[in-house]
DNA sequence: TTGAAAGCGCTAACAT
DNA sequence: ATGTTAGCGCTTTCAA
C-alpha cells in the first residue's frame, strides 16, 4: 500500500491539512512558515510519498482528465495517415496543456453507455470526434459535462468545435479539376452524417454549379469508411460517358480508388485524374503522387484541446470556433481532361 | 451534481448498502429479497442514478483502467500504419476486456515523471510499448504494478510480453534477399534499445553468416526514427560497391527509402531491391509496391490487453510470453540482384 | 500559522 | 435479509 498523506503528516509533526496545503501550494489562501514547509517536504521525500490521484479527484472535484472520443474503433483502420497524425496532435496538446487522454471508443456507437462513462465523474470533458448531430454531443451537454468537437463544426452552438473550411476544401479541389479541363467529374463522398464529408460536397457542387456545369447524382456515391469500393463506382468509371476526374472526400478512399481504378486498366492520370483529402505524408509515396486538400491536422487537434481546457478551467468559451484554411497540395495524380 | 447512492437509499426506504450490493449484483454473499431489489432498482431508474466511478475505484481498489504508455509521442508520425493497427488493436481487447485505457504519452520519455502518474492510483495496470531495458519497466514492478509488454521481448522475466519473433522476420527478409542472388545487403535498422530492431538486426546476420557473407559493419545503419535518412545512408548506396538491396527494420524507413533511391537515380527493383516490415496495408499502395515481412499487429496487441487484464484480475500469468510467428509478403520491390 | 473534523460517494465487514 | 458504520485518501471549511 502506498504512503498516506496521514503518515507525511504523523512524520513531519503536522496535521494532514499542512501536508495538503504545503503540496498544492495555495497561495495566498493559507500561510505555512518556510520551518513547517521545509519539515513537510522532507517528510514527503523521505517517504516517496506522492498523493493518490482517486482521492484528490473524489474530494477536489477535479480529474484533469479528458475523454478523446471516436465514433468508432475502426477509425483507426484508415491507414492513410490522418489518424496518426491527429492522435499525435492531441497527445502532444493534452501534455502541454496538463491533462491526461481517457480513451473510450468502441466499435459502434453506443450512445447511452459512453454517456454513462463519461458523466461517472471520471473525466473534467470529452474531446469528440463524432458525428455532427450525434446524440451524444447533446447528452453529454445536458448533463454539464464540457464537450468539445474536433474535425466536425456543431449543430448546438453552445458545444466549441475545431476544424478545418471543408466546404473551402472542397471547392479547391474542385475548382482545380475544373481548371485543367474537367467537366465529367466524379465525388466519392463520406458518411452523410460527418460535418466535414457533407461540407466537402457542398464545396464541389457549388464549385461546378459556379462553372455552369450540373452535378451528376449517379456520379456522386457515398462510399464505405473501409475495405473496397462499390461495384456501382467501378462501374460508372468504366461507363460511357465516364468521369475523367474523380475528388475523393479522404485519401483513404483516394488511394483505393487509384488502385482499383489501375486494376480496371485506366491510366492515371492520362485517363483519369484523382484528387484526395488530408495531405498526408503517404501522397508522397504512391504512383503517382495524389494530389489532395490539406489541412493541418494536428492544429486542429491542438486548438480543440486547447478550447476544451480552457472552458474546463476557467468555465467560459461557450461555443468557441476554430477554423483552419486548407490549402491544394498538387501532385502527380492530375492532369489535363482527356480530349474525346 | 449528480444522483448519490444515498439518494436512492432514501428513495427506496433502504441504506445504502442494500443498494450497493444490488448494483453490484453480490452474489452468495449477501441476500436481498426480490421486493427490495425491485424496490431500488426502481428508485435507481426514477432518479437516473449512476456511480460514481471515482469514489467506487476508491473505496474498491480497482479503477478498470490500464494505461497505454508508448516511448514518445512522435511515434504517432509514423505514416505507415503500424501506430494506427497497433491502437485498433489495443483499443479493442479493451473494450472486449473491460478496461478502459489511459494514455499517457510524452514527447520524450520522463521515467519518474511517467512511474509517478502510473502510481498515483488512476491505473490497474500498464501496457508498455517502450525499450526493452527501460527502466520504467522496473520501476513499475517495483510499485507491484502489474505491467506488460508488446512489440518487444521482457528483460524482466516476470513481466509478460507479447511481440513477434522480430528474429524469425529478420531472417526471413535476408533469406528472401539471399535467394534472389544479392549478396550485398545493407540492413536500416532501429534504435538498438528496442528487441525488435536488435532481433530483427540479429536475423539478418546470423542468415548472412550461415550462407558466408560477412555482415558489412558500413551497411549497417541505424537511421532517426522520423525525418530524412542519414547522409551516409545514401552515400553508400551510390558507392562503388554498393548495395545491391536492403532490408529496413519498418515500412516506414523502407518507404523513405524507396523515396530518396528514386530521387538518387537508382531504379527499384532492378537496380537496388528492398524489403520491409509489418506488411502494412500501405505497401500494397507504393510504386512499386512493397515486399514486407508481416506480424499480425492487432492480434500482438490484443493478447497484450488479455495478459494484462487476467494478471490484474486473477492477480497471475506472472511471465507470461506471447509470441507471432511472422510471414513474408513478397510484392513489387524485390528482384534478382543485377549482374555485374 | 496550524489543527480538527466534516465531507467527497462508495464498498464491505460486522451487527442485527 | 438488511442496516450501521468504518474506512478509501484527500481537500477544505472553520476554529483555535
Amino acid at each position: 500500500m502506498a504512503t498516506t498523506i496521514r503518515e507525511v503528516a504523523k512524520r513531519a509533526g503536522v496535521s494532514t491539512a499542512a501536508v495538503s496545503y504545503v503540496l498544492n501550494d495555495r497561495k495566498g489562501a493559507v500561510k505555512i512558515s518556510d520551518e513547517t514547509r521545509a519539515r513537510i517536504w522532507k517528510a514527503v521525500k523521505e517517504l516517496g510519498y506522492h498523493p493518490n490521484a482517486l482521492a484528490r479527484s473524489l474530494a477536489g472535484k477535479r480529474t484533469h482528465t479528458v475523454a478523446l472520443v471516436m465514433q468508432y474503433a475502426s477509425i483507426f483502420s484508415s491507414w492513410s495517415g490522418f489518424t496518426s497524425e491527429m492522435m499525435h496532435g492531441v497527445v502532444r496538446a493534452a501534455f502541454d496543456h496538463d491533462v491526461d487522454l481517457l480513451l473510450h471508443t468502441r466499435e459502434r456507437p453506443d450512445t447511452n453507455a459512453e454517456a454513462l462513462v463519461l458523466a461517472d465523474g471520471r473525466v473534467d470533458g470529452a474531446l469528440l470526434l463524432r458525428d455532427w448531430e450525434d446524440p451524444l454531443i447533446d447528452l453529454l451537454v445536458d448533463q454539464g459535462i464540457p464537450t468539445t468537437l474536433i474535425y466536425s463544426r456543431s449543430r448546438n452552438p453552445s458545444v466549441p468545435s475545431s476544424c478545418c473550411d471543408d466546404e473551402l476544401g472542397g471547392r479547391m479541389a474542385t475548382e482545380h479539376l475544373v481548371s485543367l479541363g474537367h467537366r465529367r467529374i466524379m465525388h466519392l463522398a463520406g458518411s452523410r452524417r460527418s460535418s466535414a464529408a457533407v461540407d466537402r460536397l457542398k464545396g464541389f457542387e457549388s464549385i461546378l454549379r459556379e462553372h455552369g456545369i450540373e452535378p451528376n447524382p449517379d456520379w456522386i456515391h457515398v462510399v464505405p469508411h473501409s475495405g473496397v469500393l462499390l461495384d456501382r463506382t467501378m462501374e460508372a468509371l468504366c461507363g460511357d460517358p465516364r468521369p475523367t476526374a474523380v475528388f475523393a472526400w479522404s485519401d483513404d478512399v483516394a488511394l483505393r480508388l487509384m488502385a482499383e481504378a489501375r486494376g480496371a486498366g485506366l491510366r492515371i492520370p492520362e485517363d483519369l485524374s484523382v484528387v484526395g483529402f488530408d495531405s498526408t505524408e503517404v501522397c508522397n509515396h504512391t504512383s503517382p503522387t495524389l494530389t489532395s486538400v490539406s489541412q493541418n491536422i494536428p492544429l486542429v487537434a491542438a486548438e480543440g484541446v486547447r478550447m476544451l481546457a480552457e472552458r474546463i478551467r476557467d468555465n467560459k468559451g461557450e461555443g468557441a470556433r476554430f477554423t483552419v484554411t486548407p490549402e491544394l497540395h498538387v501532385r502527380g495524380s492530375t492532369g489535363p481532361a482527356p480530349r474525346r
